[in-house]
RNA sequence: GGUCCUGUGGAGCAGUCGGAGUGCUCGCCGCCCUGUCAAGGCGGAGGUCGCGGGUUCAAGUCCCGUCAGGACCGCCA
């Protein structure tokens, strides 16, 4: 080792220690005589005090090892900010190993440049503590999971990277393939597939961190490539996977958030959250509860609002506190941002604050009956705003009233950035409704109905649950799974419902329905999403924070320049213009429709 | 695919009603300085105002297009 000592580690009581350290002049104060500089390296930064003239030459970021005594600083210039901050170094021996050209852009905990610059320079960028501390403790996040894990005889299985298309679900990202001109790869959007064979395979219990890959557009909290925890389990219910679920979070977040989450992690049924919340992943950190107003408000003359409820739909509405102070301008503004969001606009009713009075351009078409119970049926008092919602789709209605309410609570500042609010949310639908009027699988095909409706999710395919659930951490859905299908019958009436024939489950889930002949058990699995738990855990506001080397929004990765164009050789060779063979009856020639656990 | 925000010496910003590339903090270069910790003092260098076009006597500023970064919707669980 060059270095015998962490400069973050030296305390008053290794006063005496002749230390070598070795690390980065994070900062330098040249007084002449004396030159002080902060050395860090990746235990944190101690001041080094050097009397020799070459030290005057040091500058930023130049990589340097020092020989000197630890000593006690003297009376008076102890630096109470810094654990390092009762002792210095006193310096009788510099070499500079790696000297550093002016940077591109500050290595300074104090001051962030723009997302290209840092990305295009992460590797200095990372030299801060605080996107260092995200990288840290991701990698602490791993080693809890593992620990958790093994401990419950989990056993870790890397799957492929290079397997078959999915036409379904999320675009591919696909790879030729050289030696089979015409036939290419995808990248896995989840090892969801793999996972089950190893059930079938007797493996028990299985998990990964698994990168995973869909080609769909970028947000905060969605890269092309991505990471999840995956996790499957044999002969368990969902109550078991929701037990392993709980003891992951709260490990997890004891250690590195500090926090004890409440357990057993509550539980709220799809259908409640979205009455409720207007949400399949209600932040709980606030209330604002969505009221449905459907009945209250039947028999309305307000054409809007007649519409729906007479086409059989929705009326809710959602209560601003102390919403009746905004102005004008304000009131207008929620109109831009529920059309921003596709909607026609927000009706609004303003409780006057004195009086109490409901006044606002709907409140003209609503009959003296409704206004005056509107404030108790929506539980609003004077001086509050209610928006309301309304369509013939309820879900729709809903989810309008849930991103309002969302909106309201940061406007109004309604939200402890402090505070957790874990809950599970269960009793997903099964289906819903295609455009073209069919049904397809809300999580994936191989989703098991719950008991009350193994038998008869048929009759009701709009009503019938599933045993499917998510967790969800402040508004963010971090995991989802459910329990499988295992048996062939019920598999092949799931099939029968979306409209998928034999021979097409044959030529896309052949070789997992295969599988499951041979005697496969009863199993039920979850992912979570790693990067975005990781994002909550260091505090981050976008993922990008927790991975290493992140691309821009374009798909762009500012540092390495990819992606990049190919030389015509590079395209002669990779067969991207060769033409598929027919298929010679193999199946699966269109591809396999892998279904794909949800959670980013 | 759509809506919106941003782009000004190396970094972060300000730039009014369209009137000279103007200003601030940091960094960089030189000199001074023995107890600082965002050290300080003096001096200096550094600019295609993202790019292209238009309006105008005059554009960093207004308009159109485009590129890059970001937020959201669609998409994606």
């Amino acid at each position: 080792m060059i270095r015998t000592h962490d400069a973050g580690s030296l305390r008053a009581g290794d006063a005496g220690t002749t230390v070598t350290l070795a690390g980065w002049v994070a900062r330098r104060r040249d007084h002449g005589g004396v030159i002080f500089v902060d050395l860090r390296d990746g235990s944190g930064v101690v001041q080094v005090v050097l009397r020799e003239e070459d030290a005057h030459a040091l500058r930023n970021e130049f990589c340097v090892k020092v020989v000197g005594e630890v000593t006690r600083r003297p009376d008076g210039n102890e630096n109470p900010e810094l654990p390092t901050g009762e002792v210095e170094v006193t310096a009788d021996e510099l070499t500079v190993l790696s000297e550093a050209a002016p940077l591109p852009l500050p290595v300074d905990d104090a001051i962030t440049a723009s997302d290209d610059l840092r990305l295009k320079y992460r590797y200095l960028d990372l030299r801060r503590s605080g996107p260092a501390g995200a990288l840290k403790l991701r990698s602490r996040a791993n080693q809890i999971a593992r620990e958790v894990l093994h401990a419950r005889d989990f056993h870790e299985i890397e799957t492929p990277t290079l397997t078959r298309s999915t036409p379904e679900g999320a675009r591919d990202f696909l790879v030729p393939v050289r030696l089979q001109p015409g036939t290419w790869y995808a990248l896995p959007q989840s090892p969801q597939l793999f996972k089950q064979l190893l059930m079938v395979a007797g493996m028990e219990r299985y998990y990964q961190i698994a990168r995973c890959y869909r080609d769909e557009d970028f947000r905060a909290d969605r890269q092309p490539e991505f990471t999840q925890l995956d996790i499957e389990m044999s002969f368990v219910t969902q109550e078991d996977v929701i037990e392993l679920g709980e003891e992951l979070v709260a490990r997890l977040w004891a250690e590195l958030a500090d926090y004890t989450v409440p357990r057993p992690i509550p539980q709220i049924t799809w259908t409640d959250a979205m009455n409720r919340y207007g949400s399949d992943k209600p932040d709980l950190r606030y209330g604002v509860e969505l009221t449905e107003l459907t009945e209250y408000l039947r028999g309305t003359t307000f054409r809007v609002f007649a519409g729906a409820i007479d086409a059989g739909g929705y009326v809710g509405a959602v209560v601003m506190p102390g919403g009746a102070s905004q102005t004008r301008k304000e009131l207008d503004g929620w109109q831009d941002w529920a059309k921003a969001r596709g909607a026609r606009g927000l009706a609004y009713v303003v409780l006057d604050a004195e009086t109490g009075e409901p006044r606002g351009p709907v409140a003209k078409n609503l009959s003296a009956e409704h206004l005056g119970g509107l404030g108790d049926a929506v539980g609003a008092k004077p001086g509050d705003a209610i928006f309301f919602a309304a369509a013939t789709d309820r879900r729709e209605a809903q989810e309008l009233l849930g991103a309002a309410r969302i909106e309201i609570a940061k406007r109004s500042g309604l939200i402890d950035e402090s505070a957790w609010a874990f809950c599970w949310v269960v009793d997903a639908p099964m289906f819903e409704r295609t455009d073209e009027g069919g049904w397809s699988a809300v999580h994936h095909p191989f989703t098991s109905p719950n008991a009350e409706w193994m038998d008869n999710f048929e009759e009701a395919p709009d009503r019938a649950l599933a045993y499917a659930y998510d967790i969800v951490v402040n508004g963010n859905e971090v995991g989802g799974g459910s329990v499988r299908i295992h048996r062939g019958d019920v598999q092949s009436r799931v099939f029968d419902l979306l409209g998928i024939g034999a021979d097409e489950a044959q030529d896309k889930f052949g070789f997992l329905l295969e599988a499951f002949r041979y005697g496969a058990p009863p199993h039920a699995g979850i992912a979570i999403g790693w990067d975005r738990l990781c994002m909550l855990l260091s505090g981050s506001d976008s993922i990008r924070e927790v991975i290493a080397f992140p691309k821009s929004r374009g798909g762009l990765d500012p540092l390495t320049g990819a992606p990049t164009p190919i030389t015509a050789q590079q395209r002669q060779e990779a067969g991207i213009d060769a033409k598929p063979k027919p298929a010679a009856g193999v199946p699966g020639t269109d591809g396999v429709a892998a279904p794909v656990e949800s959670s980013s």
